[in-house]
RNA sequence: GGUCCCUUCGUCUAUCGGUUAGGACACAUGGUUUUCAUCCAUGAAAGAGGGGUUCGAUUCCCCUAGGGACCGCCA
């Protein structure tokens, strides 16, 4: 049995969205769980549209998320003479044709389809045709023989068998009349080259996977398997497409998602296993297979992405949610200071509990940074006489304090309340509203303890 | 227009002929709490419609409707 080998394989003509994460990641995972190999295949030879910055992004993309390939990237550009001597090859063969129809005789034939209201399909002229007859001006495409009678049938592993009347696949073009490959050529030589056992990708590739099965059947190529998984639509019901916004990976970072959580909301948009929501990394591998990816296409839901990343945040190792953070500010917000950064690590185990991401988590800390707290204009007048003479209070029994805990805090609040015919809102709102600028924030103690008997005093005398 | 695919709560989904149709997110209400959150509990919420097959259909088949993809000398 041969070892499984996928692929991911995108064109560098636009940035990778989250519909084609999301296949990676499929494919990824599959070849993960079977032990198999995984390429990134970077389809480059649309020379016009194809652009260096949106393969690093393709890259990176990739890494952010933590998909890793084999080898390293594959590019299509550099083996377009393997495709032109397909071609010429299966031209030896007769098993495709030039064709000398000029590109306005095409489009002619095209726009009187389009007017009968007839479906345009290639009409064969040139499959027969002896090239004496050639123009001597017309350089031509070579096309493919597809077949014209009896049906095809695709046993796909995840829509299972699709049946198709050959002769609505028309006799493709598989080089270009300036003698460069097309895209159905190409994908085929190279999947075949690099041993591909399984290809996973999206539905929208059917029909060209009826012409691919074509030129293996011709080259007597093993045919491999494949699985085409519904697309992922916008909320309105479309297919992405690389000029819908907020659907690219940085545009999911840049809100302070992290990567485990949208890999884990991504691996559970089109397949499930049971009802396990959660999984993680080896989780995904372990449990990853193709029965479980479902036939319908499926809506991005943003809402549960957040929600997706409040789990992770609240859920993973605290050193690795820092890693994340730090890593967000640098890349977003700024370069913490070293303290800035301490303070913020130790305090991570309350900030987070606020947090759907990591800009939360980072508006959440800044109490913790600043030099001077500024009071919201709105919260100035909940701090009446009596909260500034219970601060007064507080500021003088701390400052006794040695040991600046919960545990020595809890008593001297107490007292507060006690003496003062109050309740805990009566002094924590103030305390609150004193040492961060602002009504809403941390639990009390947790405000306290993270800045610190000498940060605290000095926040309070700086009152008024 | 042609070909192909899809259809369970708002969303992601479970169910592989017999279930009070389950879970998660979101939503609503209540509780805990120290503000905002968290957390906990509870609730509302679905088989597109119509025919078959069957003792019995969400599940199998057909039709209709709706949605989608493809129909490039792009990938």
């Amino acid at each position: 049995m041969k070892i499984v080998a996928t692929r991911f394989a995108p064109s560098p003509t636009g940035p990778l969205h989250i519909g084609g994460v999301r296949t990676a990641l499929f494919n990824w995972l599959y070849s993960k769980n079977k032990g198999g190999k995984f390429y990134l295949r970077i389809e480059d030879t649309d020379k016009e549209r194809s652009k260096e910055e949106f393969k690093n992004q393709i890259i990176n993309s990739l890494k952010w998320i933590g998909i890793d390939y084999d080898e390293s990237e594959y590019i299509q550009s550099n083996k377009i003479n393997d495709h032109i001597n397909v071609a010429n090859e299966l031209l030896k063969k007769g098993l495709a044709y030039k064709c000398y129809c000029s590109s306005d005789e095409i489009e002619e034939q095209k726009k009187r389809a389009k007017q009968k209201k007839i479906p345009y399909i290639y009409n064969r002229k040139w499959r027969e045709k002896s090239e004496i007859d050639a123009p001597k001006e017309i350089d031509p495409v070579i096309r493919f023989k597809s077949k014209v009678e009896g049906k095809s049938i695709l046993k796909d592993l995840v829509q299972g068998n699709i049946e198709i009347e050959n002769n609505t696949i028309e006799d493709f073009v598989i080089l270009r009349a300036d003698g460069s490959p097309t895209y159905n050529l190409s994908a085929s030589v190279d999947d075949h080259l690099m041993g591909m056992t399984h290809i996973i990708r999206g539905d929208d590739h059917k029909i060209n996977t009826f012409k691919q099965i074509q030129i293996y059947e011709a080259m007597n190529w093993k045919i491999p398997y494949f699985a085409h998984i519904p697309l992922i639509h916008s909320i309105d019901g479309k297919k992405l497409s690389k000029r819908d916004n907020a659907t690219t990976l940085d545009d999911y970072s840049k809100i302070g998602i992290i990567p485990n959580a949208l890999r884990n909301y991504l691996l559970r948009l089109g397949w499930s296993y049971k009802d396990k929501e959660i999984f993680d990394l080896d989780e995904s591998i372990k449990y990853f297979n193709l029965e479980g990816i479902g036939k319908s296409p499926s809506k991005l839901d943003v809402n549960r992405i957040y929600s997706m990343n409040e789990h992770y945040i609240k859920n993973i190792d605290e050193n690795e949610l820092f890693i994340f953070f730090k890593k967000y500010c640098e890349t977003f917000k700024e370069k913490l200071p070293d303290i800035a950064q301490k303070k913020i690590k130790n305090s991570l185990h309350f900030l987070k509990n606020k947090a759907k991401t990591l800009e939360d988590i980072y508006q959440n800390s800044k109490f913790l940074v600043i030099d001077k707290v500024q009071i919201e204009e709105k919260d100035k007048n909940l701090l009446d006489e009596t909260a500034f003479k219970i601060i007064k209070l507080f500021s003088d029994d701390i400052s006794k304090l040695s040991d600046f805990t919960r545990e020595t805090l809890e008593p001297i609040i107490e007292n507060l309340i006690k003496n003062n015919n109050t309740n805990f809102k009566g002094v924590g709102q103030p305390l609150r509203i004193c040492l961060t600028g602002s009504k809403f924030g941390p639990g009390i103690y947790d405000i306290l303890c993270s800045l610190g008997k000498e940060e605290v005093s000095k926040r309070l005398s700086q009152i008024r």
